[in-house]
DNA sequence: CTCCCGATAT
DNA sequence: ATATCAGGAG
């Protein structure tokens, strides 16, 4: 994939679903730590599933000096609904005690940092970077990045690492957390996993899939 | 590679 | 009934 019909794909998805007031987050966060703790919980979840445990957590653990001292059952009970919750519990109680011991409580702004925590994948971190500390780091590749972006024809890798480096050596640096944004909603609209519908997709002209499936 | 795990769409 | 959802660890 050439850059200059790279960059043509990305004016056409951010005339669809880029506006002025967009806030480029499908999480509902008030500070970094609760980004961090919500990216951890939505792995293979919705994001409306994570942000319906919100109120429940934060407020009665604000932040991760209070987590970090949770009973991990009573994380599970309020976490339940959003899956894997005896991991996500561990690992979110895990993290906020890492926090305190080794980060002064707070939240690190390093990639290398935030992957030591455990529940955080570079993914996560991606995310965390670009959403709590407006880090361009890299692209945060998750299961729509990783689909939408194969179709299309933007990497022909299926590593996420590798998918990362195709994205990033693709599109300028500013643009990197619009292109999550981006590939994530044309995957929940039009481009999903089971039945896309090409038909409506305002890319098909520029996409690998879609030529395939018509030829 | 498998396991973790509930909610929802198909 | 089964695939899928803002993945990561062993």
């Amino acid at each position: 994939m050439q850059r200059e019909k790279a960059c043509r794909i990305y004016s056409i998805l951010a005339a669809e679903y880029l506006d002025e007031d967009t806030n480029l987050n499908f999480l509902d966060f008030d500070n970094p730590f609760q980004i961090l703790v919500m990216t951890i919980l939505s792995a293979q979840t919705t994001d409306n599933m994570v942000n319906s445990v919100k109120d429940d957590l934060f407020s009665k653990y604000p932040d991760p000096a209070a987590l970090s001292q949770a009973k991990q059952e009573d994380v599970e009970t309020i976490i339940k609904k959003t899956g894997f919750f005896r991991a996500k519990a561990k690992n979110i109680i895990e993290s906020s005690k890492i926090l305190c011991s080794d980060f002064g409580g707070e939240v690190p702004r390093t990639m290398e940092e935030l992957v030591t925590l455990p529940g955080v994948g570079r993914k996560t971190a991606n995310i965390v970077l670009n959403h709590a500390f407006g880090i361009d780091e890299g692209i945060a590749v998750d299961t729509h990045v990783k689909r939408v972006s194969w179709r299309i024809g933007l990497t022909d890798n299926t590593d996420p690492v590798k998918i990362e480096m195709d994205l990033t050596a693709l599109f300028p640096k500013d643009a990197w957390g619009k292109m999550n944004y981006l590939l994530i909603s044309h995957g929940r609209a039009i481009c999903t996993a089971r039945k896309p519908d090409c038909e409506r997709c305002v890319i098909k002209d520029f996409c690998r899939y879609f030529r395939e499936q018509n030829s």
